[in-house]
DNA sequence: CGAGAGGTTGACTTGCGTCAATGAACGTGG
DNA sequence: CCACGTTCATTGACGCAAGTCAACCTCTCG
């Protein structure tokens, strides 16, 4: 469904097993909240569909963008960047969902899905097939107040996203991008982040990989970034406003 | 609410008068959609807050970011734009809407106003209370529903916006702006638009006042879009795109 | 008619994109 | 296990698109 000229990424996840709905904390807190285990018990007998958990590697399609299968995910583990490509193919970063976070959520109202769901990392996730969300409706109706909540959350990020990353200075929006991922992935309350760098982060930024590339490079210059291991750095918060702030 | 040191904007809208619910097509379509006009009456009858509709002219100001008022305001006619401030106080336009649009929607969910809502030209607006709303959702389980659909929208207009508005140089995010506020605004099938410019056009791509002006000086040059009257411009669709695609 | 805000235009400067070369990381096959 | 290819990150040199600064014009409104 998307054009093939485009790099060439995984299809393939591994199913991991039936979803234990009941133990899975994530689905409690989220998108089932408010249910009792008894409720919950009885929509998952009445469907037909299972909800099954899979795990992608890096760079595995959760979903295309235009694709109308009928089940929406959410991500237990992981990041996944939804994108879209623009007219000269080149990928451009909508959206960054992390664990708990559901996403195809348009696949609810009808529509085909908005983005091509990428996993950027190792990811997990489970598949709910929609019409246990039917079923969730017609026990009870008030069930898409919650799900109205979730995209009112989806919108306001989105709004963060324009305001923080995709205004200002090369110097701002990295800056910027750094604080937020350390605030999404909310590593603990230590200032360590799992960054984005290279092309993710520049399809993020809408700047280029080599512009991300040597303000990261600055940075570690200056101490306000340090290296921990794998993707994950420490940094010093003070210091990182002072260098976004600075002209 | 706001920083104070911001230019100043207008703050008193002209009460017009009570809605005419069961006249206004606007409401019928879009909010109140698949209701009988008895249910609508009796929704109307039992509401203790009024229903009105006000007039705005250019650069008032409908609400603030960060206000709790509780209503929500349908716009009947004229652009509205929903803005945030950056740190050095310049302002950012994230979305632009139109007449039939609902605005502060988030007061529903009981956020507080997410942006500053500012006319742009005249506009008239009803200002619906939130009691109107809750009593539409006891009435009428599934208009949660409803609701969500309109998050839905406004969520897929934000991607386009980000895609559109927010990518590439300054010559095609004038061009996408120009079709995209055709698209809006809906001038018929003819190519005209109503042109947001200078300060306004320069908030909504992230860019700088001259550069439009500079853009549209060129596009004028090179006949692409000719002065109808007022903020009213004709536009050759083709060339247009042409322009943008050019390097 | 004057003041003030916003739009236009020109000259200058610079941040950042482009291009290109090198290096590091990873996977594959001999 | 090492050699090789592929992909991505890094670094430098260069040029241009667009930001900045400033002067001037236009419109509106008191």
């Amino acid at each position: 469904m998307k054009q093939g000229t485009q790099k060439l990424y995984v299809d393939q996840p591994a199913r991991v097993g039936h979803s234990q709905c009941r133990n899975c904390n994530i689905l409690h807190e989220v998108l089932f909240s408010d249910l009792t285990n008894n409720e919950l018990d009885s929509i998952i007998q009445g469907i037909y569909e299972p909800i099954d958990e899979f795990s992608y590697e890096k760079g595995a399609v959760l979903y295309h963008e235009g694709d109308e299968d009928d089940a929406i995910y959410t991500i237990r583990s992981g990041l996944v960047k939804l994108v879209r490509y623009l007219p000269d193919n080149s990928e451009r970063i909508i959206r960054l969902m992390k664990g708990a976070d559901s996403i195809g959520l348009e696949r609810v109202l009808g529509h085909t899905y908005g983005h091509t769901a990428i996993a950027i990392g190792p990811v997990t996730a489970c598949r709910i097939p929609i019409g246990v969300l039917q079923l969730l409706d017609a026990e009870k109706p008030r069930f898409y107040r919650q799900l109205m909540e979730r995209w009112a959350t989806v919108l306001f990020q989105a709004d963060d996203y324009i305001m923080m990353l995709l205004s200002g200075t090369v110097k701002q929006r990295v800056a910027h991008l750094i604080e937020w991922l350390s605030d999404i992935t909310q590593d603990s309350d230590k200032h360590s982040v799992v960054l984005l760098k290279g092309k993710n982060a520049a399809a993020m930024l809408d700047i280029t990989a080599e512009s991300v590339s040597r303000t990261l490079a600055e940075l570690k210059r200056l101490n306000i970034l340090r290296h921990l291991d794998g993707d994950r750095y420490e940094y010093d918060a003070k210091a990182l406003k002072e260098y976004a702030n600075a002209a």
